[in-house]
DNA sequence: GTTAATGCAAATGTTTTGCAGTATA
DNA sequence: TATACTGCAAAACATTTGCATTAAC
């Protein structure tokens, strides 16, 4: 309860100290980026929101999302599949590690990408604005299925 | 000369020891690959295909993209671009950055990777197969170029 | 009242797929 | 000769854009 309040506030604040303006929508989609536990790509958060504002339109969401990410509020992900992850920026720095069967996402601290940052950025010269650690392979439990399926098979 | 020979006989190689079949369309691709510099994208590899097979289609290199992929023969990487970049498995580990206004790649060593891959593959009990590590900015001539033209608007 | 933001529909760009014809093993 | 592979066209997705309407300031 208190969170969502923060939230909310957070969210007016930062639309209201620039021009641009804080409509409903855009007001929700922050909220439920805020809630969510993380990496939310474009459709899910498009289908959460239609559950609170029905008539929310799917490039409403895309062009907030690029909005969200110009502002600094969202970082993007990409991650081993053809669309795009978002997630609130406030949380604190981590790094992602995808199963390639069901899709779960864990996320681990990673303290060395930030000098990583610096010293890459230093001997390219480049302005280094996102650094992504991401790591895919099976999880546990897909391990386990797999194992079933082939012992399956073998009888 | 003999980079190229090598690289001929390794395809064949590998498609002769399974029921793949060396066609030319696939054996070209597989040339293509290898003699890049790395991180081609589907459609740059399309273009570098039809100077030498006009006739070849883009479906037949997304079909095999996804083949050399499945054998082990090319990493896909998934930048902060929609399309997807794929680079022969054969070089040195490495991993990317990336200019944001220019689409320049560049590779540097990241030996901690590899330490990084177990520790947290043991810790989650997860089999890891890939770790990217993507940084994102913008590179001197590009930062150059936009200070030019911000000082230009100002006039 | 201005003008930024939305909804809708259509366009764009990337990747996949069905199928009939072609070429490899 | 059997069938894997290709080319072509169309579909499937993710994302962007133009434009008339709506709503925030």
């Amino acid at each position: 309860m208190a969170k969502k309040h923060k939230t909310g506030v957070k969210s007016r604040e930062i639309l209201n100290s620039s021009s641009w303006r804080a409509t409903a929508q855009r007001t929700l989609l922050l909220e439920l980026i805020h809630q969510s536990d993380g990496h939310l790509d474009a459709c899910e958060l498009y289908q959460r929101a239609r559950e609170r504002q029905a008539r929310i339109n799917l490039s409403t969401v895309y062009r907030n999302l690029q909005l969200f990410k110009k502002l600094g509020l969202v970082n993007e992900y990409h991650f081993a599949e053809e669309h795009h992850h978002y997630e609130s920026r406030s949380v604190r720095e981590h790094q992602h590690l995808i199963c390639l069967n069901c899709g779960k996402v864990m996320e681990f601290a990673c303290p060395s990408s930030q000098k990583m940052k610096a010293d890459i950025g230093k001997r390219y010269d480049f302005d280094i604005s996102t650094v992504e650690v991401n790591m895919a392979g099976l999880c546990s439990s897909c391990r386990m299925e797999k194992r079933n399926d082939a012992d399956k098979r073998r009888i």
